[in-house]
DNA sequence: CTGAAAGCGCTTACAG
DNA sequence: CTGAAAGCGCTTACAG
């Protein structure tokens, strides 16, 4: 691997010449320049990322870290980050950081000085604790559905009580009054706010009953959660349910269909996310109403908070702040008036 | 942020003796080392790895890309390598190529000097002459789900044709006499030699009647071509299909449920990578009979062959492999005898 | 416009 | 066991 100093040689030039040719830089005479590019060109050279991360302290690249890369991982918002950072001319790397085993390698500190911010992605991902470290050392960062009062961090959240609340609230106007929430079993920030706007607009409106079940996170514990749900469901005369993703929701109309009820005729639903599974099967499953996430908007919005962070921080760092996108409930199949009852 | 130098004034040390506490050479007096220790939690000092990576030429990283992220990646084999990196001490970075937008970044060039090795998995996601520059700049790679003629680097594919060719086999030992495949519309190898194997059962099992149909890559488009295919089926008495992957085989049995058919009775179904989506779904269409691939095996040899590599590169490179990994036909609930004609 | 030199933060023979 | 010094491959004031 040819490094500055045989291609200085090479073209010969000093390697501050080769270093103003290689950032472009115009103070370099028009032929002087040729020269180098051709050493460049001979010598198959192509600069040393680290050396350069070192000289300049800066790495031109965003760190991206979630817990899972792919399940929970939201496609179109790590798409978009690519997208955007690319045309800023920031690379992204992804890290993926197991919650549940004890891994040698702690990809906080992995990354530190390979990247010039991070982007944090699940409420499980980094603590409060971490996040007060890479406050302390000027780190810049964008956290994504987590709120914690850290300073110079940028929380990007989505209105969870909000669109919870909205969501029981078309239910209402469509009719029913007796719901059922269908939850997560994990402790987050987010599920706690759905569930708050859930209740909440419930006591608003009056309903005549409602409750909440948390569901394990696996899909096959889920759906015999749900299965054992049913009759409860039935035997309460419960007309509409809102679930926390459209998995979920998707396995609790079946569970409905199988069991000789219709959907949204007999039963509506209300899910999370906007995402389709049912488009692989249209066999008994209508497409679910849900609540959609501005997953581009915020992509956008993290990725040039994070940029700006990391351009400033030499003069000042830049303020925490705590930025809520709104959710829009999107009107599918699985929502209509209540019939009977 | 301190470094290496704040460490060694607070310890009253040479910055040698911080670097050897930092690596854990035995050859420092235990009070030197307390006396370092205490400095470096006092200061809150953490290695620079890029500096460390400039002095050692060596990262302990293995930079993994792929075209996507989460839709194609398969999570379960990601999962694997990560686990096995981290039992060795090495981090792992992912990065994703797009190969639909002329980006700004090229990403091997990114992670160059950045990890000791690549494992590339996808065939768009390489070139030959990429791999082929990789390979004289003695830069350990793995690459997935291609075969080049190129030195130096390990290979990794399943017995696209073999397995193909076996589920085609399998289907005439249930009576099957005529087959579709429906196979993507994307040229791979691993498409082309799943075509072949196909073919070849076909012939040598001297079936009365088989096709090759490809479908788009995306479910919508892929979905529709799929409707318009059924028609066709029937008309020709086809009995069997063998499909690209299990979305397709499960959007190939709705499709046949909907017009009336029942799986297996009427037609049976054999996919590819045994995932299974019908776990949300249970209505009505069976568990898809498929080809599994064996992922862990398939990371933890990637991973072993990488590391050989990064760790014997200086005396010899190691040589090119190709090592195939065998596929197993999982029976599930989509394969049945034929009945009628 | 160009080069010599110092510096980025580490590691590691080499002496002692 | 420990430190001074050179080196990893860049960049960038500083002179000229």
């Amino acid at each position: 691997m040819p490094n500055i100093y045989d291609v200085a040689r090479e073209a010969g030039v000093s390697r501050s010449t080769v270093s103003r040719v290689i950032n472009n830089q115009k103070s370099v005479k028009d032929d002087k320049r040729k020269q180098v590019l051709m050493a460049i060109k001979k010598l198959n050279y192509t600069p040393n990322a680290t050396a350069r991360a070192l000289a300049l302290k800066r790495t031109n690249t965003i760190g991206v870290i979630s817990r899972e890369l792919t399940e929970t991982f939201n496609a179109k918002f790590i798409n978009e980050v690519h997208h955007y950072a690319d045309n800023q001319h920031y690379g992204v790397i992804y890290c993926m950081r197991k919650h549940t085993t004890q891994a040698n390698i702690n990809y906080i500190d992995f990354l530190n000085k390979k990247v010039d911010g991070f982007i944090f992605i699940g409420e499980n991902t980094v603590t409060e604790e971490e996040l007060e470290n890479l406050s302390k050392a000027q780190i810049p960062v964008v956290a994504m559905e987590v709120e914690y009062p850290v300073e110079h961090v940028t929380f990007l959240n989505i209105d969870n009580f909000e669109s919870s609340y909205n969501a029981v609230k078309y239910l209402y106007e469509l009719g029913h009054r007796r719901l059922v929430n269908i939850t997560a079993n994990e402790p987050t920030q987010e599920k706690e706010a759905r569930k708050a706007g859930f209740n909440k607009a419930c006591e608003d409106m009056g309903m005549d009953f409602f409750e909440t079940v948390e569901t394990p996170y696996y899909i096959g514990a889920s759906k015999t959660c749900i299965q054992e749900l049913i009759p409860n469901l039935l035997e309460n005369n419960i007309t509409a349910g809102f679930c926390y993703n459209n998995v979920i929701g998707t396995m609790l109309a079946e569970e409905l269909i199988v069991n000789g009820k219709s959907i949204p005729d007999d039963f509506s639903i209300i899910g999370f996310d906007d995402i389709h599974y049912g488009n692989i099967s249209r066999v008994a499953i209508p497409e679910l109403s849900s609540i959609r996430q501005p997953q581009k908007e915020m992509a956008e919005y993290a990725v040039e908070k994070l940029l700006e962070a990391i351009n400033r921080k030499k003069d000042s760092m830049i303020l925490s702040e705590s930025k809520v996108f709104n959710c829009e409930l999107k009107i599918h199949e699985s929502t209509g008036r209540r019939n009977k009852v």
